[in-house]
DNA sequence: AGAAAAAACAGAATATTATTCTGTTTGAAT
DNA sequence: ATTCAAACAGAATAATATTCTGTTTTTTCT
């Protein structure tokens, strides 16, 4: 079980990569395939885990959401306890969470309005989570880019 | 020139955010409207840049990427100069690249195969450019959560 | 290698959708 | 109140999605 993607798969995924919402008779010509076979190769993709989600970008100061930061967050957890990143994981500012070596610590990405309302997520949020110990915040004063487009080979 | 969000603008964004390949007629249908009116909104928030893309999301495994790691690049450039990170935003491996308060020091999030490739990649890449005089890199060993999913309000 | 099984594909049919057009309603500004 | 522009609904048609059947290609197992 390779599971292995061939050259029209890749071709597919970095067609659907950069625009979700390409038609699949416009792919099937792109690949001069008929729609049917093409519809097969989508929803196999889907099937295997391969397309994850299928999301649109929104231009996060459209929704008065104009501060990012990531903070550095240390836990007193041993190895294989994750109650600090469970509940870290459930607030909807926070749209990454990563275990990072090096420390007992995670790194997490965080959206907000502002300034003020990062530091009233930190107290109503951050500061009632048991188990955190510290954090440490970093402010992103711009981004240059900002993309979860992967660079997609020809072959695997 | 408010050019602010009504609350069937957010209800659309928030389900397309979550689904890009949603049927137009099914959007009107949700939100009980003439599929042409429906139309004519998401027309107007792709124009306006509310709606900046629609991505697929692939799973990283599948390309042959599990390695995610963050990079922390100390550069000499002057405010102003930004050579170091027009270089660093070429990278297609470099799928974030924040200008960040504290020093003169970006942070990148950075895709590869493996700990070598991420080695190779900075050897071949990093080190080329000008102006950047040094790097400090996190390994991710888990993610716990990654989204690009803004929270959306119910108004503004 | 050769047969059997599975996967990938093409073509056609139909249900659904996208898109355009026209005219109406709504809302805001004067 | 009147005017103007934006938002909307409804209908028409062009295009698409999806399903089905049968064929070709590929893989697997002996």
């Amino acid at each position: 079980m390779s599971s292995s993607l061939d050259e029209i798969d890749l071709r597919i995924l970095a067609e659907m990569q950069s625009d979700a919402r390409v038609s699949n008779a416009d792919l099937a010509r792109l690949l001069k395939m008929a729609p049917s076979a093409m519809l097969e190769r989508v929803k196999k993709l889907e099937q295997k885990g391969v397309i994850q989600a299928y999301t649109t970008r929104i231009n996060a100061a459209s929704l008065d959401l104009r501060l990012l930061a990531f903070i550095f967050v240390k836990s007193s957890e041993g190895p294989g306890n994750i109650s600090v990143s469970k509940q870290l994981s459930k607030i909807p500012e926070v749209l990454e969470l990563h275990h990072i070596a090096g420390e007992d610590c995670y790194l997490v990405k965080v959206r907000a309005r502002d300034p003020q309302s990062l530091a009233q997520l930190m107290r109503d949020k951050f500061s009632k989570i048991n188990g955190l110990l510290s954090t440490k915040t970093t402010i992103v004063l711009e981004t240059m880019k900002e993309t979860n487009l992967l660079p997609v080979p020809k072959t695997l």
